[in-house]
DNA sequence: TGCATAATTGCGACCGATTTCCCGTCGAAA
DNA sequence: TTTCGACGGGAAATCGGTCGCAATTATGCA
């Protein structure tokens, strides 16, 4: 058997940390497993491949070693040769919302499943994305989900560089991209619908921010089913998703309505909670007696009983789980076209909303 | 000046990828930016180092062929040099609380500043801790946050590989460590002592887990306060930090007392928003009126109209922001003593407690 | 027992940077 | 014009692994 690493270059220096009994004080290499298991590296190398050829003996004195000095593979050196770092770019917007870190934490939970690591960009303002985007670059990731806008030239760094996006619940209009997302328009049909059906007519929309996609989706779905239905001139305020924008939303439309409307369509659950708060604590008024209001994503705190929301919830494990299969896929085979998977939202009837 | 790589291996083979005109399709090293811009490779990264020495026109030329190229370093190849990864690992457990979330907002923002990123572990369960744990040390990140629990065996590995550990609001009971914590202990007592000094006497305690050191230090608080103030026998029912074990919390407290108390200390803020509702559509019960409900935490939906929780809120922004300070510190020092570092939370007083 | 075949395992190139060492060049002082 | 120091930048070692190739050993079968 082969006995010791005679030829290893000379010229390195034994770090001052190395102890006279092998251990070191400080991280262990392959090396050093190999130098004490009096094997070649390359053999350690292979005791830690799963598949790789190695006899039983050989295995065994070379995890002894390895327990023995404590050492664990370096991801970094790995990474470097295979070209693949094991590592998926998770880019999110607002993490403070109730909606994202259920996806964070699904998309971590599924990403752990294949061998993956989660590198988090949490980008505070869509200005700080470009140098995010460039760390994601360095950092060699082997596929990103995005949770944020990007620009097709941001998109395109990626497509040159070959690294497999996959939006999650947002995608660019024209733009062949891997996508998953929840079907808001369809979403937001089936809301008016029952909402229709259970006799109201009279309706007020506090939107989305104007750069959300989902929120515009939500927008248009509604609008276009009232239109359907032959309600038009709804009235539409903005909101930006938080709680105060519900608050105010509904102040905006019974100011612009000179009266409150029957229901009130949310662009997010936060937002509608807000409006719930309002209508209660503002106008005095009995929800869903008196307005019914409906939100989106089904977010925990809409099932709780002060608000027991009527709402559309969002198959978040689903998509995650969808979203990391797809990213697997085109980062196995970087040649698979672009696709959507559009899954479907489940409509809670909550105590938010008469629905007949 | 030097003309050609003409001493780079022979060996090896130019990538398909690699088109004409020499702009690749697939990723560019500084050895294609070095040919391209006529310079060795060494020029090329100290071009991108900041504070390497460099002529303005080899700069030019470089930076006008990495952009070109589109040309990137490679944050491996450079980590495992440099012995940097610029790596922070947060061990987190439940994303899905309500806290959390904002606390891992607070951490990226701030390691950003330091220009780290962030490698997430979100650990579902206490088992999964130690496959995590090998996967933190494997990608040689340069230091940890914890908000889990770790045995003093985990924490050693660190301590042996010299991975600084910072805990957030959490510690190793009698083991020197670093850590940034709220103080729970003292938020509770000052608690105690408003809600008595407004004329509660009667209370209920709805804990938390067992194995919460945050939580079984607001339940010490608590208790050591109210008997200073001669109140003993206080009835303490378990919780594990969710909704349902508010609700739960204020029946189980009911059946223990054969009624409600005059004020009852939850936890953390959900718990305490699901004691609340219990009150309001359980018991018919008015809160603050009837019944007083405090928290602690201070998250978002504490403020909403809803519940105007009374609460000692986390400095969360401050705790992150000392913890990312912390943890720089030890990544470039190894040898700084363990520090602890206790901030204080701010109580709130919202209208779901008569404070008097 | 002998030879063909299969299973191990060592060797060395390589991944893409950083950094030390050292030499050539150029400007300034004499 | 000559000398010396500062500065710029190339060569090469290095980080810690992976893997193709080839050599060596083990095994199978007649």
């Amino acid at each position: 058997m082969y006995v010791a690493m005679a030829n290893r270059k000379l010229t390195k220096p034994a770090p001052e940390s190395r102890t006279p009994d092998g251990v070191t004080e400080s991280r262990a290499t392959s090396y050093d497993v190999a130098m004490r298991a009096g094997v070649s590296q390359s053999a350690v190398s292979r005791c830690f491949k799963p598949g790789a050829s190695a006899s039983n003996k050989m295995r065994v004195r070379v995890m002894r070693a390895a327990r023995e000095l404590g050492y664990t593979p370096n991801a970094l050196a790995r990474s470097l040769i295979t070209r693949r770092s094991n590592l998926i770019a998770v880019l999110i917007s607002s993490l403070t919302s109730l909606y994202y870190p259920e996806v964070l934490s699904e998309l971590a939970a599924q990403a752990s499943k294949h061998g993956m690591r989660i590198l988090l960009f949490a980008v505070a303002h869509e200005s700080d994305i470009d140098n995010e985007l460039d760390q994601v670059l360095q950092h060699q990731v082997d596929g990103v989900v995005a949770a944020v806008r990007l620009s097709t030239a941001q998109l395109d760094t990626f497509e040159r560089r070959r690294v497999p996006v996959i939006f999650f619940n947002r995608f660019l209009r024209d733009t062949p991209v891997n996508a998953v997302c929840c079907d808001q328009f369809d979403g937001a049909r089936t809301m008016v619908t029952r909402l229709h059906a259970a006799g109201h007519r009279r309706f007020g929309i506090i939107a989305g921010p104007e750069d959300s996609v989902v929120g515009q989706e939500r927008l248009r779905g509604s609008l276009e089913r009232l239109g359907e239905l032959g309600i038009r001139e709804v009235p539409v305020v903005p909101g930006n998703y938080d709680y105060d924008s519900g608050v105010s939303g509904l102040h905006a439309l019974q100011i612009r309505l000179r009266k409150l409307p029957q229901a009130v369509i949310c662009a997010n659950d936060v937002m509608a909670i807000g409006c719930i708060d309002a209508a209660r604590f503002d106008f005095n008024v009995d929800v869903p007696g008196e307005l019914s209001v409906v939100g989106f994503d089904g977010v925990g705190p809409s099932t709780w009983s002060s608000f027991k929301l009527t709402t559309v919830r969002q198959p978040v494990q689903r998509m995650a789980q969808a979203t990391i299969a797809m990213l697997m896929d085109r980062v196995e085979n970087w040649n698979l076209p672009p696709e959507k998977r559009v899954l479907t939202g489940l409509l809670i009837e909550g105590a938010s909303a008469r629905l007949g």
